[in-house]
DNA sequence: TCAAAAGGTGTGAGCGTTCACATCATTTGC
DNA sequence: GCAAATGATGTGAACGCTCACACCTTTTGA
């Protein structure tokens, strides 16, 4: 036992009588050691407390044990110093970390700006320092290419959240346009004719894909016109748009949001309008901050398993 | 440059001419080299793209670069489950994530599980993988002299954050007495002279303190009696409590959470009681979610510095 | 029954960095 | 102007692990 570091792999070895070698595979689930050597290694590591040097590990050119996560700083922050919350974020950590932390991985977090130059220089150096064995892009990183030819030029799997061309590793995603289908369905359901869609960003891929199954539940009840407006994502924008909206001669007794904060804008404006919600205007968001279940009135809001699919992104990176 | 692992100190040193030894002490801000020598290093490193190996680092028997940082798993996985948001997760996220990458560092981040004996085999565990040059702990872990202990005993550094008792090699904290004290000043200010707290967790120290900010601020006016309820934190818990004092005989006409779910659970019974917040209720919380400017009616909440108080004790431990 | 194949185990080298120490070059002090 | 202190740089070893390969042991097959 070394003074500085601990109990080493020597020390395991030592105290069963075999080679560092032979505790390395059992480490390392190796095949070709006898079960009752095994056993005791098993036993002698517990007794001992050995965890291994994830850095020696690396080291010696195994892997690193590392999943990086890569998410836009821009945005993050932004919703940070907003008090947004940031359920992105959140869900990845306990979908990501549970997931790789059941299989003794670990997952790493580094905050990346949109720019392209400035990302792709970010990706490299995390690349360098941390030497993960598998990288996640979470919107809107998943969209830049660049990231992802990098990836592949270095011989680093790469998971991407909410995008799909086939182009890097593993892609995972939910089906943005069903669940908007669902949305506006329900509401005609509920005798709604007039439905209106508050988009967010134009650049955000899964945006477009919402309104696509808006306009097709539309199409498929034979109701026009569509309403659409686009609201940015953020608060103020969605107030103007929907005040607009509800302005009109014959103005929308539904509307689905593309995420929460601009339902909160809806409320607001519905609040100040003395419109009843769901009576006079039912409202229908993407979830994507938590502390919805609160709202007064009660929103409803369509749950987006990004934790489910953060999680499954890790496991298909760790199977590699 | 080493096809496995890209540019290594090596290939620097090659190019400027130099040992790696220099160019390592360029690394690491060490006097004796001289300006000029010093400047081509620069020069080659930028142009090579070189990042120096964190694990090769670790190994070298320097520094890790690494801040690991508790949190408590239960409540936080709870959260997530019941859709609250994460505040401390996404205040440590910002507040520490920045302060390390601002000076090269990084935060990794450990979810640990409040019983006693496991928490410690975490500990030991993440510190035995991961060699951090620094701990910090957070609620209620920092409560924890068990960890404290481990960590003194391994010398590591170690950051708590809201405990103040001498023990750790930080404490950072806020004043929560006093910004109880000045919430219920506040209310008094406003003529109310029937106030409640609702309390939180009895084995948070920081709810402890809250309670005594709230009688001294009390007492100082002269009013009794004081209406302390505890509501453990939860939606549910703090929904019977606060419609117990609302059904006594001289109910208060304000009230101040321990947190924001308990102060949702306020807003939900004066709404189904008709109450007007805040004319026919007052209700001010300790802002532990995001999102709860959107709240309707507007909430008063008392922010927490925690991103502040995460990057200073960030701050502290690089320093050392 | 004996060679070949497969199973099981150990040895030396190397990963990229920092540390401790050695060495050479320059400045300081009298 | 010369020894001593200080500045500047290089060298070998070590960190803890995995890889590649060598070696010995057991099983397989005809």
């Amino acid at each position: 036992m070394n003074r500085r570091s601990g109990v080493t792999i020597e020390d395991v070895a030592a105290a069963v009588g075999v080679s560092r070698q032979t505790v390395s595979r059992v480490l390392n689930d190796s095949p070709n050691v006898k079960p009752a050597v095994r056993a005791r290694i098993d036993a002698a590591i517990e007794a001992l407390g050995y965890v291994p040097n994830l850095s020696a590990r690396r080291m010696g050119g195994g892997r690193s044990y590392v999943v990086l996560a890569i998410n836009d700083r821009a945005r993050t922050i932004e919703n940070w110093q907003a008090r947004r919350g940031n359920d992105y974020v959140d869900q990845m950590l306990f979908g990501g970390m549970a997931a790789c932390e059941a299989q003794g991985w670990h997952l790493v977090f580094e905050l990346v700006d949109t720019d392209a130059t400035s990302a792709r220089r970010r990706l490299a150096n995390a690349l360098a320092s941390l030497r993960p064995d598998g990288v996640i892009l979470t919107p809107p990183h998943c969209d830049n290419p660049d990231l992802v030819a990098l990836l592949a030029e270095r011989g680093i799997p790469c998971a991407r959240i909410g995008h799909r061309d086939g182009t890097a590793t593993v892609d995972v995603f939910m089906d943005e346009a069903g669940a908007a289908d669902a949305a506006t369905r329900h509401l005609i359901a509920l005798g709604h004719r007039r439905i209106a869609f508050i988009a967010g960003a134009a650049n955000y891929g899964g945006s477009a894909l919402r309104v696509a199954g808006y306009r097709a539940a539309l199409a498929d009840a034979g109701i026009t016109p569509d309403m659409v407006g686009d609201g940015n994502f953020h608060f103020e924008t969605a107030e103007q748009v929907i005040a607009g909206l509800l302005s009109a001669a014959s103005p929308p007794t539904a509307l689905i949001a593309d995420n929460d904060e601009m339902a909160f804008a809806a409320l607001h404006i519905a609040s100040a309008r003395g419109l009843r919600v769901p009576e006079d205007l039912a409202v229908i968001s993407f979830e994507d901050t938590p502390g919805v279940r609160f709202a007064v009135p009660p929103l409803t809001a369509i749950r987006q398993p990004v934790a489910d699919m953060i999680a499954h992104a890790c496991n298909r990176l760790i199977a590699m």
